[in-house]
DNA sequence: TATTCTATCTAACGATTGTTAGTTTATTTG
DNA sequence: CAAATAAACTAACAATCGTTAGATAGAATA
């Protein structure tokens, strides 16, 4: 008997062809507006053979999305690992924005349809991909409790609230920011910065 | 001659059906996905009935973009204007944040429309909708340089950067917050308590 | 009352959609 | 070399798309 499968040796470059063609479509254009002619067009093929890889139109953008978060996720956990145990709130709190950032612009056209084109794809979609984004929310959930319990954070703040906010404003970062422009850790240190910090000057604000 | 046009006495009503039925749909499904026979049939009439009012689908989704835009310049310019000259940043700041919420969910299925579809359209009804955006950027960089000159604001901020950051987060909140389930005015309270004075504790951060 | 205008309807157009079936070519396996 | 499998092709399907033209009904105007 073979000892393992070898994991499907080849063919799978087509696969990866078809997907990485459909996630740069969604995100510029949408789900519905792209269809799978355009698709096949781009992978370099005929509409008709990318059902020999896929199912439907359905399960290409769900295997977009299911990579989209994966790849982030799988950054932000990985470089959070490394980081020493007791290390204070606002390394943990930076490396994770950080790696986020790093992550959305590493991998732009999964990620980027990911963020646009959620709200708008068929329902069984969005459900396929909600696991991924619950088990997301639940590392930055840790990162931020972790750093909580290090004594590092503000005694009023809403941890619920931060991490929506957090998460909300740099995958807005998808709409403006150039990484060719830019470099991306300027852009997490600058971020990081305003919401670790505040934009207020300490002792005086209220009036 | 007549004095005035007196504005069109009457039949705006089914344009405005139009529009908030086509609005609406825009939100929940993205723009190519809406067929004219669905907005038509939300507002209560055939999809041929619909270009008596409007002259293609592009100028339908143009209008939906422009409204979803200018109702939060004006709610936000209107009542940071009702602010005495001297008010200091943190109520400047406070104020627009506050405002620029309320309209987004005062006026959801317009404001929805245009934070979701404005990447998915078709590159002439971006075009109509830029000059709008510009004026509503400009709006917010002359609150912030206000703060900024009052002298509320930490020295290190990209002004910018925050604007950036601010108005991503904020609008972020459409995809989770619901204003049935709580008041929008304390997730205003909450997100300008983060923003303004950051999570960390103040005098201690830094490793 | 006769005429014009407003707002709608019906019916159809060519184009495009997701998907399927059957065929062909290239590669791997026996 | 023969057989089997993988990966593509071509061609067509019913459905739906945005849009248009022409007919129709009611209201306002003369």
């Amino acid at each position: 008997m073979a000892i393992a499968v070898t994991k499907k040796p080849k063919g799978n470059v087509s696969r990866a062809r078809i997907l990485d063609a459909a996630a740069a479509l969604f995100r510029d254009q949408g789900y519905a507006a792209v269809s799978l002619r355009a698709i096949a067009a781009a992978a370099g093929m005929q509409s008709g053979s990318v059902y020999y890889h896929f199912g439907s139109k359905e399960e290409i953008v769900t295997e977009v999305l299911n990579l989209g978060i994966e790849r982030v996720h799988d950054q932000v956990s990985t470089t959070i690992a490394t980081l020493p145990v007791d290390a204070d709130a606002a390394t943990l709190i930076k490396t994770g924005i950080r790696n986020h950032l790093k992550a959305l612009f590493a991998f732009g056209a999964y990620t980027s349809a990911n963020v646009r084109i959620y709200g708008q794809v068929p329902a069984s979609a969005r459900q396929g991909n909600l696991a991924l984004r619950r088990r997301y929310e639940g590392l930055w959930d840790d990162i931020l409790s972790r750093a909580q319990a290090r004594g590092g954070v503000q005694g009023g703040i809403n941890l619920a609230a931060f991490r929506l906010l957090l998460i909300g404003s740099l995958n807005a970062t998808l709409e403006w920011f150039d990484p060719k422009r830019g470099r991306v850790e300027d852009l997490a240190e600058c971020y990081a910065d305003i919401l670790l910090g505040g934009v207020l000057t300490h002792g005086g604000g209220r009036s």
